[in-house]
RNA sequence: GGGCCGCUAGCUCAAUCGGCAGAGCAACAGCCUUUUAAGCUGCAGGUUCAGGGUUCGAUUCCCUGGCGGCUCACCA
């Protein structure tokens, strides 16, 4: 068996053209390259007039039309496209005829010569010299209708790359929003730390972990849910600011929103609290708008959102009572919110907690309807196990999600630092899992000692990267701000 | 996990009621010295996602499975 043998027709051709080349004395694969400029410089600098002589330009051929004894070509290298053209009366006979025999589409080259202006206006250089840099063996997709296959696009993300430029601008735009919100908490004294990823015992969020094992300590280990324990833990110790930005991992559905590994930031300010939180996240919009657009009005699908601050807030309570006319403070037991949701016919699956239906409500009647950038406070201490209550009302958190354009994009509170409302709270959190909550808490004695040793009055906020990132690139699944989303085999 | 839709040439897509598997691009053999999805002539290209069933005959109808998309539920 030889590799040739696994190449279907069209390849094998291909295949045939590098070993043509090989023959004649030319590497199909040379190891260097020569390039004076890139093709974004070349036309910047050629439309400023300024005369470059001759220039040796590289980048992937993309398209050919040929007319007997000249050919135009384009070629694109990362910055670009630029049209070439071939003539034999510049090649000379044998060359010319080797180019159109064994250069295909897809192939990178390597081409000198002078630039000039076609009748038509289009910058283009005429070819002195074409070179093979390497050899494409498998065609690229089709060149006006592109790639649209979802699978294919997802799977072979390269070739979505390589045809649909605007799938690289979202990517570009992604790295412009993830700088935006480094520089941004780096100079405002935050300091970027690393927390461990395979932890003894998760925590940090309701959710359900990916399991592993370690062999050698003979022990299972869970993919973090989040990094909320650890980065807390670093405060005792002192550190006044810190953030992390990495991946965190729930074992739960995957959909448009949502897929098993996703970027999450997280930042905790000592001495802060939920006010300065949301100027963070006030700040963080303002600042990856800008990057990834340049404005901070947006189109979402549908949408148009203005990311101007200072950005709304509701209370849980207002909201919900707005849509739905409940008042979760006078039916602030599970069995009279039961009750008032049945008596409404209410469309609320069966839950565990007051909690928990009181966030079924807000997700079906409120969630949808909040388009501008919206904060919402007071939410449910049963749900909020590490927010700090409110002083005036036991029943709700100091903890905010910040709403935009029917979506979450970030939570935050004000830290619960008090060690024995804490373990009252992970109790709370066990009774839970006894009745069958599979996302509870574990306690977490480890933390809870940590907290004994004194966690300063904090602010701390987590944000969705990659849903930031549809946000502000007007993409409306997450496999399509995600490199390699996950897909099964 | 439920419901709905889809899977045909390398890519983008057709195929009427169940009756020989088609086109464009790409490729191949040619023509053509300023093209822009270049054009023209010719030629080739298939496990119709897989397996099973019904039928004289299945891309088409039925069943099972795979993969993808949308949606509902859950979660960020």
């Amino acid at each position: 068996m030889e590799f040739i043998d696994t190449l279907d027709t069209l390849e094998r051709e291909r295949f045939l053209k590098a070993l043509r080349l090989r023959e004649r004395g030319v590497e199909p694969y040379p190891p260097r390259v020569t390039r004076t400029h890139t093709i974004a410089e070349t036309r910047e600098q050629f439309e400023q007039g300024k005369d470059l002589g001759a220039v040796t330009l590289v980048g992937r051929m993309t398209a050919n039309r040929w007319t007997g004894k000249i050919t135009f070509a384009d070629i694109r290298d990362g910055t670009g496209r630029i049209q070439l053209f071939l003539r034999q009366d510049n090649l000379g006979a044998e060359t010319y005829k080797d180019f159109l025999k064994d250069f295909d589409l897809g192939d990178f080259v390597q081409a000198s010569g002078t630039l000039f202006k076609t009748k038509t206006g289009e910058i283009t250089v005429q070819v002195a010299e074409i070179i093979m840099l390497a050899k494409a063996v498998a065609p690229m997709p089709e060149k006006f209708h592109g790639l649209t296959d979802k699978e294919t696009r997802y799977r072979q993300r390269y070739l979505d790359l390589m045809v649909n430029e605007e799938v690289r601008e979202v990517f570009r735009a992604r790295q412009r929003i993830l700088t935006a919100m480094r520089a941004y908490l780096d100079r405002s004294g935050f300091i970027e730390v690393e927390t461990p990823a395979l932890q003894p015992l998760y925590g940090g969020a309701l959710a359900k972990p990916f399991t592993t094992y370690h062999n050698e300590l003979k022990r299972d280990l869970y993919l973090r849910i989040a990094d909320e324990l650890y980065l807390k833990r670093l405060l005792v110790g002192m550190f006044e600011r810190v953030y992390e930005i990495s991946k965190d991992f729930r074992n739960e559905g995957v959909d448009a929103t949502h897929l098993p590994e996703f970027t999450m930031m997280e930042c905790y300010q000592a001495f802060g609290d939920l006010s300065d939180m949301m100027k963070v996240v006030e700040d963080i919009f303002v600042e990856c708008a800008l990057a990834a657009q340049g404005a901070l009005q947006i189109t979402y699908g549908e949408h148009q959102v203005d990311l101007t601050p200072p950005f709304a807030r509701v209370a849980m309570r207002d909201a919900i009572l707005e849509k739905t006319e409940i008042d979760i403070y006078v039916d602030d037991t599970f069995d009279a919110l039961n009750a008032r949701i049945e008596e409404k016919h209410l469309r609320v699956e069966p839950q565990l907690s007051w909690g928990k239906l009181v966030e079924k409500l807000f997700g079906a009647y409120v969630e949808p309807t909040l388009i501008a950038p919206t904060f919402v406070i007071d939410f449910p201490t049963d749900i909020s196990p590490f927010a700090k209550k409110k002083p005036d009302d036991p029943r709700v958190t100091e903890r905010f999600e910040i709403y935009v354009a029917g979506a979450e994009y970030g939570n935050a509170f004000t830290e619960l630092n008090d060690p024995a409302d804490q373990w009252e709270r992970f109790m709370e959190q066990q009774g839970n899992r006894a009745r069958g909550d599979a996302e509870a808490q574990q306690m977490d004695d480890d933390y809870v000692q940590a907290l004994k040793h004194g966690l300063p009055p904090t602010g701390g906020l987590g944000m969705g990267v990659d849903r930031l990132a549809m946000l502000l690139t007007n993409q409306h699944s997450i496999r399509d701000v995600v490199l390699y989303p996950q897909l099964r085999n």
